[in-house]
DNA sequence: TACCTTTGACCAACCGTTCAGTCATAAATA
DNA sequence: TATTTATGACTGAACGGTTGGTCAAAGGTA
């Protein structure tokens, strides 16, 4: 039994970080990064400050692994979509399990777009959510360019513009609007199936 | 000259807040609105930080009054739209001018979604805010109506989503972007003329 | 003199970060 | 088994720095 000690150690270090992160993940959604100070993270985990950075080296590394994590989740959700031959039916899977995240956890995706704004470009953390929007674009091109259009670029590109354009219109202006699912509706007859 | 000499203060002390105020919107827009210290601003206007609790009570009172003046500028770019009577060269006037204040001064914008997102939603300036993309929606849902379409509430939230998105986008990648401007003539071809 | 603008030293509060030191527990020793 | 030693999770006071905001005093003008 005592060989195994050390990976236990390690497990049990990784169960704290993850409750941490979690916790921030809150915090920072709520208030936004700023406006959250390492002791209100401490405080509402329950642990002292001074753990937080046997944890964490800095607030940033701390916002760094939040993303990672958050992000493994999202990727994680719509990996499903790549199990879909036709084109037009994956596609229409990506955005409805899109919105579906955005409308269970919105504050996660407020945050997303506040840290894009504000985080230093050079910063790990812009780079991981830069990464990340990326990905999303390539792969709407690839998703059009399969269905045939001449214009696979710029149709991703409108694409893109009116998934974050809804995105921020739920961000803002929350679920109360009848609009907004009879608008998301009509986007995935549009955009998927051109009618 | 006597009399006139309570209007000249007032004139002058005009003046002064303005000056502070183009400084405060300069940083604001460009540091953003909390990474921006009234040492920072008192340093740039060449004034002391005292003399900034002489114009503005606070930090926050200020952010409005930047806010107020900017949106007036805002207002009166779009204001010669109202001599338009074709609704839909309306709304393409709208558009375009919207969007070259936009590409004119990026950081502003930039600076108002960051400020909608991070703001306390009973702040002042939150409010003048709201109620600036208020008036912008109730204006495209007036124009929808106005060109007979039967879903124009609908249309206009659709409107709606693709100006924020492509704003975001703007915001986000800016210029370098080639597929930005035929995105817009492409959505200005959609929404105005139905094409 | 009397009245204002303007200054910048000053304040308390808070920030992210550090670190000397405590303590329960596990490993090693006898 | 009993005792010592080593480990690392954990604490919280303290640090240097920054913040929004205040105020007594100096400067300018009439």
């Amino acid at each position: 039994m005592a060989p195994l000690s050390k990976e236990q150690f390690e497990a049990q270090r990784q169960a704290s970080k993850m409750k941490i992160i979690v916790v921030a993940l809150e915090l920072f959604s709520k208030k936004g990064f700023i406006n959250t100070s390492i002791n209100d993270i401490a405080k509402t985990a329950n642990i002292s400050k001074g753990l937080m950075y046997n944890y964490f080296e800095s607030k940033d590394v701390l916002l760094e692994e939040c993303l990672k994590m958050v992000l493994e989740g999202v990727v994680g959700g719509i990996q499903a979509a790549t199990q879909i031959k036709n084109p037009e039916e994956r596609l229409e899977f990506l955005i409805r399990t899109s919105f579906d995240m955005l409308k269970e956890n919105p504050h996660i995706w407020k945050m997303f777009v506040s840290l894009s704004l504000q985080l230093d470009k050079e910063s790990a953390s812009y780079r991981i959510l830069n990464e990340y929007w990326s990905q999303l674009f390539k792969n709407a091109v690839s998703i059009f360019k399969e269905m045939g259009y001449e214009d696979y670029e710029e149709r991703a590109f409108r694409y893109g513009a009116m998934m974050d354009g809804l995105a921020m219109q739920y961000i803002l202006l929350g679920e109360e609007n009848i609009l907004f699912d009879k608008t998301l509706q009509g986007a995935i007859n549009i955009y998927c199936y051109n009618k």
